[in-house]
DNA sequence: CGTCTCGATGTAATCGATTCCAAGCGTCAC
DNA sequence: GTGACGCTTGGAATCGATTACATCGAGACG
């Protein structure tokens, strides 16, 4: 592959004029600039980025760990990110961590080895001495979803409390009392945040969230499978549960069917994170869905802004309920094609209207400087 | 961050015996060799892989241009990809190219300044010169799914003509004689095949397939929605359809849902690519199953064969048809908790018995060397 | 007409590793 | 005693770029 020498040999310049050249340099003349200019043409030269980077040490690449790619969520998180990314004039590494500490270390590690200008985390756990390491060592970071409590790093998330709140009203209203979650790890913010918030709203319900109630899942499938199996056997099984993450509630679906059970005649169903396949599932999926586009997004935005030396804000955006049928009929229906997904696909699906809530709303948008 | 010189400096040696050490060489003796570890581990040394890759002109990595990460088949590929490669030593980066043949080049470029070792590639269109260029000038390259006709690179993927023909014997047998396909872009081997291999089983049961029922999508899930609505709109509407890509099923299926139509009673539905999500949609969705897991791994294992210097062989895998209830109930139900995907979750599936095929069924596994 | 300035260009150091070559030194055989 | 050999180790070139500094020539100005 053609070097730099062999265009600055073809142009009859040295190097550095070359380098000049292709770095937009104005001290070079209209003349030189156009021979050169032919010589790269004609080798088909590309400057090579490995030798750029060890001399400028910048690789204008962003490093992006996610707990796990195949959740939907993430996949279309990781999207946003690569989108807002290349618009900004950056490349992104992803590292899938699928919910395992030890590999979302191989990948910190890998991407820093890589000397990668920024790092976008959605930790997977509480935090190896490796990650803390390399935040207070001043690589620029930025959490994006989950985060960990303590390190001064800049915070990127959507706020679920408020839908939440409207969740629970919801079920309520409908009449369910037994209310259960299928938890996630209790290491990852989310996790804990979400079983807090629901206890919350349940209790200014005045309804309680026993520990029978509360099955400790990880993110995936099998284990909202395994937990949902566990509440059906309980002498007395919930009316309602509600999967913190999608993929559990793939798997309670796979549970209840397994048994011959209804959604939601038998049982309730809700899921955090809202994703296309929820309009078709059996029954349509009530769930709560973050700004998960906006939330890429903001989150490059603010990593960017650390690299670049400006000074860098979290984001709290807020999660929305979207009601659909898997927890019961509410009085009215609206099953006419509505509000679309990103797509512009009709959903089937209602916004809900905020419903009366015991407690006072969250403001819709919380920044605040780090 | 310490360099390797400082780590010299440390323990007292040359830069070139630290690097012996790193490199496990032999002739460094046990006491300068611990020296040099004690002073790597209190430094907290890493090595600059930039600066490693520049020496040694190897990056340890291999890039992967799919169409849409957001399709879950591609998805899971590039899951798989990355397992594999990981555990040959190597690291993937993804280029998302949204089926656009102007992202796909700003990748392949990106990927190839950044001197990636090897690059495998779903290819969006026929090739842009870029790629056919690097294909020529020896870069290690596989295609993966799709690949461009006429270069000489080998190919990894599924055939999916005995499973189509296993489809389209399906859908006859329920009595389903006015069939259509949602087609995906002609330039892709993928888009073209499948219509043709459904052409030709449709001929095999002297069935036509009139233009007017091949709709053109791009494989994603709004064309999918558009061409059904074209269907439907027709005097005389198919009463089966099959979707060339998971996608554009979805779009379908919000389409049928838009008129008030069910599946299977007023059309059956049938799709390329299956994912998990079609087990819990109503109704389960009839499917073509890729090994998806299996074409990533041998995707890689033929790129890093080719990269270090081994003879490289093209691997054809086979689809299976899936069957659900989206075509019509066969004269079984087969409801219980069944086969289940990669996670083990129990599906609502069953894997057709090979019916009467009037062509002789294809080898299972072809393999040819390139 | 000499010098000063400025634009255009080249020379060479540098980034952080790897690796070839040479050198130092101890040991052993003759 | 000495030359050869082998084991360790260091010096220095190298990969392909960027960039500070030097140089050179031409035009401006006193």
């Amino acid at each position: 592959m053609a070097s730099i020498k062999d265009v600055a040999a073809v142009a009859g310049v040295s190097v550095a004029t070359v380098s000049r050249v292709l770095n937009a340099h104005p001290s070079v003349s209209a003349e030189t600039r156009a021979r050169v200019l032919a010589a790269v043409e004609s080798l088909g030269y590309r400057p090579n980025a490995v030798a750029r980077s060890l001399r400028t040490d910048q690789t204008h690449t962003l490093g992006l760990v996610i707990s796990d790619v195949l959740n939907p969520y993430f996949t279309e998180l990781a999207r946003s990110v690569e989108e807002e990314a290349r618009s900004c004039g950056y490349s992104v590494i992803i590292g899938n961590a699928d919910e395992r500490p030890d590999l979302q270390d191989h990948h910190v590690r890998n991407l820093l080895d890589r000397r990668i200008d920024g790092l976008l985390v959605s930790p997977t756990d509480g935090g190896s001495p490796l990650m803390l390491d390399a935040a207070r060592a001043g690589t620029p970071m930025v959490f994006v979803d989950r985060w960990i409590p303590g390190v001064d790093v800049p915070v990127v998330r959507a706020d679920g409390r408020t839908a939440v709140q409207d969740l629970v009203s919801h079920l309520y209203r409908l009449g369910h009392r037994r209310v259960a979650i299928i938890a996630g790890p209790a290491a990852t913010t989310t996790g804990s945040e979400r079983v807090e918030a629901f206890r919350a709203a349940l209790a200014s319900y005045g309804l309680p969230l026993p520990d029978v109630y509360i099955g400790q899942g990880d993110f995936q499938a099998a284990s909202g499978r395994r937990v949902t199996e566990g509440f059906l056997d309980l002498p007395e099984p919930p009316d309602a549960v509600f999967a913190a993450d999608n993929l559990m509630a793939l798997g309670a679906l796979d549970a209840i069917r397994a048994r011959g059970l209804r959604v939601p005649d038998d049982i309730a169903l809700a899921a955090f994170d809202d994703i296309p396949w929820f309009v078709h599932t059996d029954p349509p999926v009530t769930a709560i869905a973050q700004p998960t586009g906006e939330l890429g997004r903001a989150a490059v935005r603010a990593l960017v802004d650390r690299i670049e030396g400006r000074p860098t804000a979290s984001v709290t955006l807020t999660a929305r309920l979207v009601v659909r049928r898997s927890c019961g009929e509410a009085g009215q229906t609206g099953e006419a094609g509505e509000a679309g997904q990103d797509g512009g696909i009709p959903e089937q699906t209602r916004v809900v209207p905020v419903p009366a809530s015991p407690t006072p709303p969250l403001p819709p948008v919380q920044r605040s400087t780090t």
